[in-house]
DNA sequence: CATGAATGAGAGTTCATTCAT
DNA sequence: AATGAATGAACTCTCATTCAT
């Protein structure tokens, strides 16, 4: 008999944590933090109310667990591509910033933001993590990302803090939009050529050389 | 005799929907909708709360009247510039982005904007009428402006709409971020250099030609 | 000049009390006690809220004062008549039971009825007073009545008490019915033939020769 | 194993709705509805507030369910006696009359008479359901009855509608002031002879032959 | 582990009552 | 005398949390 082998049960019982917290993440970003009811929740998940109080202390604990989940995955990946290249800004600033919009900013993980801007004000301490953990550290990123681009004289010169606000924002807000205004049942889809001109812009904006679109 | 007197009591009857709705919108702001217990926007206007059901039906209407107080003073007068200035592109869009700062985004009004992207999923009737009296109005002149700078070879060609979102986008986000995450007891400052950053990038990102800080 | 003439506002001041009794009446009995709201008195009255109070010092004594109101007027009388005709029992029953309809029973003031059946619980005092004042002396003469037929030989013999609550019961419930299931708009009338068969009924009932309707 | 044993959680939900139905009637009849808190319905039934809202919707489908509990069980029954007996009219309706009493007018359940009496104007479509499924069919067999009488020669002619309310509006009024005006810690029982008298004086006031007493 | 009936503190709302005008 | 803006206690209803099963 293998004892590795894990029952569906199992299976199930590990996995649990996750899909709740994932129904939670839908819910709290459609509505806020407070007027989510974990009836909802646990219906959402397929359990009873109960089994919500056998993974979370509480719906407090619940929300930092749905914040703290989004935190992770994404970013190691992205360090150790700007690692990697390090003598190209140009392309690694469109890589990044694609990678971002299609691996979180357009799923449900990219409610997170909304939701953190929405509830920042009630829960400071989260807020706090979040801005340290996943603003703080991804800010860091793209700050060097401009500032290898401005060493190098592909950027003009300028205070990457601020330049990393004018190149990130029109996005996170983009992501915040489609996760509130402008979110449909399948969530609305960027228009066409949204990326084209984002892109141009903001490599007009860090006054890089734009290639010629034809 | 002086027939416009108007009594203590009826000078304040007259201007209590105002404060009502500012210290609701001050609270919806930091706390949200559902999060804000009207006990305590009671308390924050000074009156109790039984006064605040003689001006408003029920918190709902409360949270309307908060949006709909927010939306008018400004475009108006904004649409005017426009019309004066339809010939300088440029400095029309300083001007309107400053305004907008500085009368509106940096401004406790200011805070309906992340309210609106909150409680966008709860209200999605007052959204839909934020969206076309504020978001509508305001982007379409925004829209104008740079149209008439496209048309006369001032910025580079491209979609208006998009374009206006990566104008705009920025300094939205900035006002969300200075009401939520930066929301401080006094309202964190924009770092000194901002605007410079800012107007250089977007007309940069906009092709305009940038006049040398030197 | 005359100091016993009334000014018009003398004449609706002395009339105010009156006025408000007769408003409050209409709501008690069509809503209850509990459910009629005194801004709704006072609107109905057309008068202000605060009004209502330099006349009644709280709403109970606004009911008391309904409840009061609705005794005196018709039982002197009656009794006069009970004892004018003392030897005619049958006439003098019709003539007795008639009036209370007429005057009574199917005009605004019979809802007070239907209001003390409902509010006995809650104003056990009231309850009693009325009790005594109203249902008591009605009921008595009513005795007195039956008895006085009893003892000419023209109605049967039998507990008066029990007789009067026969004869009389028929005609307080339809009074009560109108001013709450059968109440209309008008006040619904009632059908022609109801007093013939009331009173050969409880002329039977009671043993009397019933005349020939022919 | 026996699968149909329920555990004693279960038996208890299943009899909650009762329980609190039957302490809401309790209180409904002797406060009122608007007077009734929904705390001391929940006192009286031995739960907490929040329980009751576990199987009714809000105050008013608490009232409901109260009428509507309170209508079906005796009908049927008498249905069937009218069947089997309607050619002995007399006897029929001494003892429907009887089993209306002992079985509802006479019992808690006999207040909702007085309870949708006082609450009539307040809901009207309950009452309306009241009038046709309680007094509607009540009414409709006690009407039979009369006619069958009439049919027979038994009882005079007459309007059987009239003679109706005539026959049962002493004893509907009997129960309503039982329980309003009447009401004392164990309801009052009715005088001894009631029943005597009042048997002798429908049976009179329909013309029947009175059997001598004696 | 999982359930869901039960709880009770807390929020929105109403309305009798007061009092400055 | 009359008003009606203001109050705050009390009520209905909600929902996070608990715990017997």
């Amino acid at each position: 008999m293998d004892f590795t082998e894990t029952s569906s049960r199992q299976r199930r019982k590990e996995a649990r944590p996750a899909e709740l917290a994932a129904a939670a993440l839908a819910l709290f970003v459609e509505r806020g933090f407070a007027a989510t009811r974990l009836d909802d929740v646990a219906a959402r998940a397929g359990v009873s109310k109960g089994t919500l109080y056998l993974y979370f202390d509480s719906k407090e604990a619940l929300f930092r667990a749905v914040i703290e989940e989004s935190v992770l995955p994404l970013i190691d990946e992205c360090e150790a591509r700007v690692e990697a290249l390090q003598d190209q800004p140009v392309r690694l600033l469109r890589e990044l910033l694609t990678t971002w919009w299609v691996r979180f900013g357009a799923t449900p993980l990219g409610g997170t933001c909304k939701l953190m801007v929405a509830e920042a004000g009630n829960f400071p301490d989260v807020a706090a993590y979040f801005n340290e953990a996943v603003i703080g550290r991804w800010g860091a990123l793209l700050r060097r990302v401009i500032e290898a681009g401005i060493v190098r004289g592909v950027f003009r010169s300028g205070s990457p803090e601020l330049l990393r606000q004018m190149v990130f924002h029109p996005l996170l807000m983009q992501s915040i939009l489609q996760h509130s205004m402008l979110a449909g049942p399948a969530g609305r889809p960027l228009p066409e050529p949204y990326f084209d001109t984002y892109f141009d812009f903001i490599l007009r904006g860090l006054g890089a050389a734009v290639p010629d679109p034809s």
